[in-house]
DNA sequence: GCTTGACTTCGAGTGCGCTCGAAGCGGTAC
DNA sequence: GTACCGCTTCGAGCGCACTCGAAGTCAAGC
């Protein structure tokens, strides 16, 4: 298939699966007639491979490296195993920090209930003309 | 305390601060004597909520919506809080997403870990020479 | 009174990951 | 045979979130 369609399938621009065989992500594509790219439907394989890397954040220096690992043959099955397991234990570690993150930001929701819930009861039609004191208590819901 | 000293504190450089300072995510400092800013203690509070903010991936202009709500005091509870439980959302989305890279990579290095099992049945001593038909064998792994 | 060091403003520079436009070529449809 | 569309290369530009350097001010310690 051509760059456009294989750009449609995997969901990125024909410019940016060019910017990325540029910088080695993507092996260099066979030409056609000398000019087109023509990519076979395994490429995709591990396009989704890189895409699941990318969203996970490792940056594209990373995939570098785990790119030229690839195209040296089965030598480097060690190596890549070892930076995929590294990058594993990064995701983790985020997924582990999102969850408390996630917590902390329920606490805070909660406490924009309560907040909200008091002014509704102490000035049900305007609660934008409570005074001093209302406000200094609904403080750390800030 | 001077800027120096919240920079120590909160873990960001003074630069930072003062750029926090110029797009709106901090509030304009007092300035003691006219030119250097004075920080009260309590400003870590709120720095480390933009910290968790932004760790949680929400952009720069995001924060700033909920800095300016925040400083209009509070008639904005409620689309603040808004503001929050769509951020929860987000987060939530993330970590399930991340989630299910975690499964795909854990397959990935499985595969890793079959495929070296293999070679080094094949050929003990130097895997680096195996050939073509083991290597058509490991292809799912890469 | 002079050194030191932390502060001030302003604007330019950095690294990342694309994103886009210009100028030109080539194959297919009518 | 020509209009059109998608492809080619190359290099510049962009949005984000800082990051840094220059040039100058100011207060405290010796």
């Amino acid at each position: 298939m051509k760059i456009g369609e294989l750009a449609r399938r995997c969901g990125m621009t024909a410019h940016t699966i060019r910017y990325y065989e540029r910088i080695g992500l993507l092996p260099y594509a066979h030409r056609d007639g000398g000019q087109q790219r023509e990519y076979d439907a395994s490429i995709l394989v591990w396009i989704e491979f890189l895409d699941r890397l990318k969203t996970t954040g490792m940056p594209i220096r990373d995939m570098l490296r785990y790119a030229k690992l690839r195209g040296t043959g089965d030598a480097t099955n060690r190596e890549r195993r070892l930076l995929l397991e590294e990058h594993r234990a990064a995701v983790a570690a985020r997924i582990t920090s999102l969850r408390e993150s996630l917590s902390a930001l329920d606490a805070k929701i909660a406490g924009y209930g309560e907040a909200e819930r008091r002014l509704s009861s102490h000035a049900p039609s305007n609660p934008s003309e409570t005074g001093r004191p209302l406000r200094a208590r609904t403080a750390r819901a800030r």
